[in-house]
DNA sequence: CTTGTGCCCTGACCGC
DNA sequence: TGCGGTCAGGGCACAA
């Protein structure tokens, strides 16, 4: 499931590709997958575009075009946008296919959750998860000071928060339970009852689960592969994500899994508290 | 305002 | 072998 290291990854991989690559055309095999505009106008503005640098903000991609307009997506869980050299023959799943003028981008989608996007750069606003997303966790504006207030003024369960994408973008459910764990603090823990000491532990360990998931390409659990089609490796340095039953890796107590928010939580009782 | 629930969707997995 | 049920979850609509 892609989530901010998964996506930045995505990017960084379709950058090369896609920077300055025209649109020879556009095949969609599922307009449902096209949250606007209709798929006919879609195709009929992508073709003759040109790509840009592409951009992420939160777990959203950014595709800018040399005519004002902007492709948006959202992976969701099962989406993947692969760049290939060749012709595609469309699979299962597949439901959007660019072809360029050099090589050819593929939108699948096994579950169709994901959504695609085509808008005017300055209407990005009107995507709403877009517009409504709190400060990226790794940029500037995420400071243990900002962290530290934020945290003040809310009673909700830390695990709740950090998957709002309002409070801050791009954490999904495998680096929020990997962030907690760093800093010790138990899911349900109630984000005003931090002292000071803690809201600093977890504002470094939002940063540094996130940096180190990105370092490693990202988390591959099923589904996800950057735009070169290649897996991630951080899930081999997961600590308790998906890990119910084996020891703590820090003080061997036994990983516990609890349902918080309606998502699967795997924590260790004894050294997150 | 906050918090909870159901929905979308398919494949993997489990028990019988 | 097959079949039904359950689970996985990001974001959103909707209800309490």
């Amino acid at each position: 499931m892609p989530e901010l290291p998964e996506v930045e990854t995505i990017k960084r991989s379709l950058a090369p590709r896609l920077a300055g690559r025209t649109v020879r055309g556009v095949v969609v095999y599922n307009p449902r997958v096209i949250a606007r505009p209709e798929a006919e106008e879609f195709c009929r503005r992508l073709r003759g575009a040109a790509f840009g640098a592409p951009a992420r903000r939160g777990k959203y991609l950014l595709l800018p075009l040399n005519t004002g307009w902007a492709l948006v997506v959202h992976l969701r869980m099962t989406g993947r946008l692969t760049w290939q050299p060749g012709p595609v023959a469309p699979a299962k799943h597949t439901h959007v296919i660019w072809e360029l003028d050099d090589g050819f981008l593929v939108y699948e989608d096994l579950r169709r959750f994901g959504r695609l996007w085509l808008v005017k750069e300055t209407e990005l606003g009107e995507i709403k998860g877009l517009a409504g997303l709190g400060p990226e966790p790794l940029g500037e504006g995420l400071t243990a000071e900002w962290l530290a207030g934020r945290l003040a003024g809310q009673r909700r369960p830390l695990k709740n928060l950090l998957l709002d994408q309002t409070f801050v973008a791009g954490i999904g459910n495998i680096y929020a339970d990997e962030i907690l764990h760093r800093a010790g603090l138990h899911p349900l823990r109630r984000a005003n009852t931090l002292d000071e000491a803690e809201a600093a532990a977890l504002w470094a360990a939002i940063r540094g689960v996130l940096a180190e998931g990105l370092a490693h390409g990202g988390t591959t659990i099923r589904d996800y592969v950057d735009g070169e089609g290649e897996s991630g490796r951080h899930q081999d340095f997961l600590q308790v994500y998906g890990r119910a039953g084996e020891k703590c890796p820090r003080c061997g107590g036994t990983v516990t899994r609890i349902k918080v928010a309606g998502r699967s939580t795997y924590f260790c009782p004894v050294c997150q508290s």
